[in-house]
DNA sequence: TGAAATTAAATTGTGTACAATTCAATTTCA
DNA sequence: TGAAATTGAATTGTACACAATTTAATTTCA
């Protein structure tokens, strides 16, 4: 190993986890734009079809987004009738996001999104548990 | 598997992609903070440290860009000296990017950043293997 | 209790990322 | 040859992403 071979693009692990991230969600993009709905809007979704109503701060912890990212594509899903916004009761400093009977509504037309990118990354199932486990490795060594 | 199963974060694949892309690339912000260098900045000179110069074209196939992302960083680059940008006299339309001397320079003192970032991902080496060679797979795939 | 510290979200400023368009240079081919 | 097509960068407009700061609500504790 040289010197300086480190500096090499060919050589690096984070550069195609950059390229594979972004390509994939360029991936996204035509399939979403059916819903008008962007990549962030749409994992924002995920989480409230699965937990109906959370916090900004939570929802940013499961998405690893603060709330400079989440603030302003959260007012655009509750333009667009997704979500709800409402400041909580018991501490007015919470703001709780919920999702709305036509955000319910949407996830039930939309369950072919993830089998169309599914079909394009092309990896068999052991690349894909593998690929799986070894990112969660990195995000939880991360996070030290 | 449930028919809404696919719309759950936790069965994504391109959501750990995402996060694991983008925590790494935040690691990098403070080591490449001491060069004043963004990630976006510090891939375009890794081109050049190996290839010394390139047509703009050449390089955001290289690095999955496109001009209107590359303008911007590459005027910034030689604002800061690390870089010159030329048309080629062949054909005017192309402007050539190459390294200057204070870009090679940075070069020699900048070896210790992927060791840092290759430290805080803390892969063994048959995960970084098998990552590598998956993230490939999917680059290739997804061109078609 | 009430001033100081903490917390949650919003705001501000900078830097990508990319689709779509524009503009100028070059190539094609009728 | 010269108008039409193509090409390479730059520009424009939209949408993140995040550090740093601000603002307002709540908690702590002297």
């Amino acid at each position: 190993m040289e010197k300086f071979d480190g500096l090499k693009l060919e050589n690096q692990l984070c550069f195609p986890l950059y390229v594979a991230s972004k390509e994939i969600i360029k991936k996204y993009k035509p399939l979403l734009e059916k819903y008008d709905l962007t990549y962030t809007q749409y994992i924002v979704l995920m989480v409230l079809w699965d937990k109906k109503y959370i916090n900004v701060k939570e929802l940013g912890k499961s998405l690893y987004l603060d709330s400079g990212t989440l603030t302003p594509v959260l007012k655009k899903l509750e333009q667009k009738g997704y979500i709800e916004r409402n400041r909580s009761s018991k501490d007015e400093r919470n703001l709780v996001v919920s999702i709305s009977s036509k955000g319910e509504i949407l996830k039930t037309k939309i369950t072919d999104i993830p089998i169309e990118v599914g079909k394009c990354m092309n990896l068999n199932q052991e690349d894909a548990t593998n690929l799986y486990k070894i990112l969660y490795k990195i995000i939880n060594n991360i996070e030290e």
